[in-house]
DNA sequence: TGTACATCAGTGAACGCGCGTTCACTGATGTAC
DNA sequence: TGTACATCAGTGAACGCGCGTTCACTGATGTAC
């Protein structure tokens, strides 16, 4: 493993234990087990460090997994249970970090222009499940009239919210009644 | 106006231009219109300040406007539409600092006391939501198997993940839809 | 094979800077007699 | 009314600290002849 994978991998470990704010060169460095000038050698500052960081430790990747799924195959139903479970833990796993890039407008920038550069981006998550959707739609196990955008929307919505509701308070994720709640709608008996 | 909540109010407005890594105390000190030393008499320290903003500057209380509500009345449907474009607004403009709280986990912590403290916090939201929608239930006006949990979770959640998305690329949000494919479901014809 | 030099990953110590915080102080206002 | 003192909001200047960054250096490895 390189020097720089492991400054890597101990810098997305220290944002994801102590905190953005928290996250120093000191404590990249002795995690990593180098000097701090070490680091210097292998990325230009501090910002450049955290942007590879988002760039190429970004964890197990939401929007692959839904890339994967083919319409026609088991349960819909089921399949939009899995995608909620996967989603929840996905969400839970990323808000730290992801949320901590608020409280430097410039970084977040910066990582905005990085995504959009690869053509990437959190909503890529809903554009991948919509498209499923509408596979899904168009084989007729859907009814036609599903609007398969706001349908993503509302599934992942609610469990990125979720997420966040579950650091402020303990309150137990139930995918199952999201699902069946979003399936059967709320205004028809 | 006391010299106390020009401090607040100068330390909410630089929180959210500058985010939270930027809000020193001689930003606050400037903005205020006092100088540095002059925030010490009437905060302890730094923390104590921020806490007394996210608590006393919360801006336009979402709980508030939706414990206002009055099953009955109106047209339920159009309703959530209102609903969820009052949660759009509330969530893009209380995203930047909520999020950039999460940069500092010892604040996020204190913070979370203190709303358990005050029996507050932002599940307040969904659980308003959701005592609403009982109560349409109850008088007949919503089909007796719907589930109000999951039913706020998933439009409240979408409007959160639509100021979240925001961020990241221009979307449009369109609130009519979401409420729309929540009203029909997805699964049935 | 031995020697002289080049390269390069990594280091320890220092740097300047901006931060949160504290200090002794000021000057206006209130109060007792 | 005048005088002597107390109170208190607010200040300018300084403090120590930890930060990101840079510096001259080391020691191992490669290379030319």
């Amino acid at each position: 493993m390189s020097t720089r994978d492991r400054m890597l991998d101990a810098a997305a470990h220290v944002m994801r234990t102590k905190g953005l704010a928290r996250t120093t060169t000191k404590e990249i460095a002795k995690a990593a087990g180098f000097s701090e000038a070490a680091l210097y050698k292998h990325f230009a500052d501090k910002t450049e460090l955290f942007l590879a960081v988002l760039r190429e430790r970004a964890p197990s990747d939401l929007a692959g997994l839904l890339a994967g799924l083919e319409a026609g195959r088991g349960d819909v139903r089921e399949t939009l249970a899995g995608i909620a479970r996967a989603a929840v833990a996905f969400y839970v796993e990323t808000f730290p970090i992801a949320a901590s890039i608020f409280s430097e407008p410039a970084l977040l920038a910066a990582h905005r222009e990085a995504l959009k550069a690869h053509g990437a981006g959190p909503a890529m998550v809903p554009e991948t499940l919509a498209r499923y959707l509408a596979a899904e739609r168009a084989l007729g196990r859907l009814p036609a009239g599903v609007d398969p955008g706001p349908a993503a929307d509302l599934l992942l919505g609610a469990c990125h919210y979720q997420a966040f509701l579950g650091f402020f308070s303990d309150r137990p994720v139930d995918a199952e009644a999201l699902v069946r709640t979003l399936w059967d709608g709320v205004g028809r008996a």
